[in-house]
DNA sequence: CTTGACCTTCCAGTAGCTGTAAGGTTTATA
DNA sequence: TATAAACCTTACAGCTACTGGAAGGTCAAG
């Protein structure tokens, strides 16, 4: 398989594939004889997996710790599932600030009148004017 | 008040300040003779002003237009008040992804026995073997 | 007079790519 | 057969929002 066809199959762009190689996340691929890379299964599966653990929100560093896992046949299950329980509660907890930041936004909308005038709770709680009269 | 100052009573780091006015977010602030940079009370409230905005999830652009807002006397508070909302459902959608992603580890999680042996629902389903047996 | 705490500029590095340039190859069509 | 479109290659720059570090100037205290 060229490039763009395990690009298409993965999920990954041709980019991205070319960039999991370079820092070493991937082998790198064999070569046909006009130099151009070429997939196996087997690296596409790779590929695969490394996209699936991108999505769930795994980093980098986070996704090659796991595909070392998977490759690993004296592995013990309890590593991965430490991992991906440390990355649900980081979820977790920037859940909770993102909720934090959006009530403070809400609040703020909902003290500002949105008019035409120049009038603004908005910029005035962001300028540290503490809405005291809202 | 020098920087150090500055940085301490508005919540950013001085490297940071600095930062701010080489990428043109604040005016050049002015120097005393031994080259210094000195700030006023309006230099910090907009520094402090900027410190918040990042807070609550605008980005360095959407914090140079609320700047800009806030600095514009004829400002309508209207268009504050739609960057502020826009912002809001911006963090909510990512508050779904980040959802969603804490959902498929959970799942994954609970499907992983995490002992000592190599079986592990997690890695095959990161690798396609979508758990048809839990 | 020296020590330490400031301040300055400049350059490099971070994560995870994406865009672009400049070129080689392959494939389909006129 | 010519050529154009659609691939592929490498290499380098750029993105966001900083942070770290080097090399050096300034200033106040002891």
């Amino acid at each position: 398989m060229r490039i763009s066809e395990v690009a298409k199959r993965s999920g990954l762009s041709a980019k991205t594939i070319r960039y999991y190689e370079e820092i070493g996340l991937i082998e790198p691929a064999t070569r046909g004889v006009n130099g151009y890379r070429d997939y196996d299964l087997g690296a596409l599966g790779q590929l695969r997996f490394l996209a699936r653990a991108r999505d769930v929100g795994f980093n980098l560093e986070e996704s090659r710790q796991l595909l070392g896992l998977l490759k690993d046949s004296s592995r013990q299950s309890v590593h991965a599932r430490s991992l991906v329980l440390e990355k649900s509660q980081q979820l977790e907890q920037k859940i909770q600030k993102l909720h934090a930041m959006q009530d403070v936004l809400n609040d703020m909308a909902r003290r500002c009148n949105g008019d035409e005038g120049p009038e603004c709770a908005i910029l005035d709680e962001l300028a540290g004017l503490e809405g005291a009269f809202s």
